[in-house]
DNA sequence: CAGAATCCTGTAAACGCTTACATCCCGGTC
DNA sequence: GACCGGGATGTAAGCGTTTACAGGATTCTG
């Protein structure tokens, strides 16, 4: 393989000085003399130079790369974030480097030194669940940073995220709207992150200022593994009075609740409602449909790619102002009114008389 | 903000010369000086001194960076892709630049350039339906070049992909083996990249070693754009002997078929059947869960990398052979036996009595 | 104890580009 | 015709590394 032409080369095919060839290729074609630029066209067609960016940005300093750190990139939800991403990126003419952290705080922070090495001139990470002193090292990163989707709690950093808080009142609102009153509601272990708070927290503000209580069994905060949130439910429909409603403050959960339900004969939403939380394209097509808070991610995304790129570009530092978007319920299937009997009563008499006509 | 620090500041602090820094920085550590590489280790990190790597791999050549191009970043089919990629990458050693084609071969095109500019070593990318150019432009890429999940006709470059044949085969045997002998099957229009051509390829040969024949009625080739699988199927299915199972050759096809069945008062499976092509961890809730042919999404993206990164690593060219890997029939409850009667007499009197319960 | 071998460190050039500064040429002005 | 201004181009320095080569110190060998 002949090794890569450089711009000496091109400056020697087309006559002129590498001075020229530079201002050519770097943008400055406006103080290039019209017939020295088709000259310059012609040699670097054909001797296909491409400009080496290593070498550019050593001289300049800029690299127009952002770095992207999200805790796993193989789902879909965080796929739709990095769309996003990438949107805003090729917008404002900024490469993208990607990485998974696989939600390990150690991960991240290889990564954020790989990126730093490499010049990013800007990062948008998902926190993992917090670790104090994986928080400190992204504050002393000297280029902008944003946490995106999520913050980690107490970091001084700007997150652009949904509003939270908001869509869990949605959620819950629609429920009582509805005629629930015992409502439960399953999350994942909320200390470390944000996002996590806020749903819960929207949810119990929601209820309390409804003039209604949660008692703490119906209130589960699970493990982030799968199984733990099965049991959970399990252990909160076995009581003598359960809610008549589900709120589940994410998809997996979502759909780990409905093939619960599934297995246990309960009928959604006749015997038991579901709010979910993330609304992926399927949610609809799901037995039944779900109900849901639908989340913006993809303007998330972009919107988060473009506040980093816009300072970058002015130089400035980040304002460390915070954006919230705004989710929306989309109404589907999975909530009715509450049943008027009582489920447990109910599930009795359904297991029994599905097992006869079972597969 | 304070400029970031240089190898010769290392040096300055810690006293030795910059050569020295490089020793120990540069992976060469085990020629330096115990006492030294004390001494270095407490001044990179008093100073924060992260290496420039743009000055790196201007004298090196290197970069240790490749460049991966998805058709569209934002769906879940190539998320898992992208995690596996991931996960290669990491291991070997490699950053990843990312960036989404949204199907176009001219961005796909852009982004490839500015790979280049940035000094990439390798390239995963999807091609996006066949323009002859692009593919021409990508023969010339001076690096090991690997085509994912699919290839562009008649480009000489390795594919790393599922065994389409294979799958396509699986599935329509399964449906064979249940007793269906008329069998519909949709796709987009195969013509511009080779996982379509061998799904359709792989149903047809498995009816004809069958014996069977496949009445051109029963193959619809749609374009890529919502809607137009639901109008293919509505004609496949209004024919006097409609199709009793239907082998629908990517997912989204998969969701609309069974969106279009719920519609037009069909019930799957006991009017009708259906084998998909993916099988994202949401099949399994669907109404009814899927039976498809499952895809190792994961393991395909890393091994590409896996393969792209070690002709890197060995300063080989890659071999042109492609990788196939097995997917496997997934059974679920979308496939019965062909029903008795004629489905449309069915479809008119399920349709009546059930605009009686209606919501 | 001389000389060789070994270990560690330093000097300096080079990677491919951008850009401040210098130079040259040409037309316009008085 | 001398001068000036400005447009087009060239010269050369320097960005932060790596690495070939050289050299100094220490240890080993006979």
């Amino acid at each position: 393989m002949t090794p890569r032409s450089t711009i000496e080369d091109v400056a020697i095919l087309a006559n002129v000085s590498i001075a020229t060839v530079s201002r050519y290729t770097s943008g400055q074609r406006s103080i290039v003399a019209p017939s020295t630029q088709e000259r310059l066209k012609l040699a670097i067609d054909k001797l296909g130079y491409v400009p080496n960016a290593a070498a550019r940005s050593l001289k300049t300093g800029r690299t127009r790369l952002i770095g992207v750190i999200l805790a796993d990139v193989s789902h879909a939800y965080w796929s739709a974030l990095l769309g996003g991403i990438q949107a805003g990126c090729t917008e404002l003419g900024f490469g993208v480097l990607i990485a998974s952290g696989n939600n390990s705080a150690a991960n991240q922070y290889d990564y954020l030194r790989t990126y730093l090495e490499h010049g990013a001139e800007g990062i948008l990470f998902n926190p993992a669940a917090g670790d104090a002193q994986f928080v400190a090292d992204w504050m002393q990163v000297r280029i902008p940073v944003i946490q995106l989707d999520r913050g980690s709690p107490g970091a001084a950093l700007p997150v652009v995220a949904v509003d939270n808080t908001l869509g869990a009142m949605l959620a819950t609102r629609h429920l009582l709207e509805r005629g629930h009153s015992r409502i439960g509601v399953i999350s994942w272990h909320p200390e470390t992150l944000t996002n996590r708070i806020e749903r819960l927290n929207g949810f119990l503000t929601t209820m309390y200022d409804a003039g209604l209580s949660v008692p703490d069994q119906n209130v589960a905060l699970v493990d982030q593994q799968s199984g733990s949130a099965r049991e959970a439910l399990a252990a909160m429909m076995a009581q003598a009075e359960p809610p008549t409603a589900i709120f589940s403050t994410n998809m997996e959960i979502s759909l780990e609740s409905v093939r619960f339900f599934h297995e246990a004969g309960l009928r959604v939403p006749a015997d038991v409602s579901i709010v979910g939380f993330d609304d992926p394209e399927w949610t609809s097509v799901v037995d039944p449909p779900l109900t849901a808070v639908a989340t913006p991610t993809f303007r998330l995304g972009k919107l988060a790619a473009i506040r980093v790129g816009r300072a970058i570009r002015m130089g400035e530092p980040l304002r460390l102002h915070s954006s919230k978007l705004a989710p929306t319920l989309i109404e589907r299937r999975s909530v009715a009114a509450p049943p008027k009997r009582n489920v447990n009563a109910r599930r009795n008499q359904i297991t029994e008389s599905q097992s006869m006509v079972a597969i």
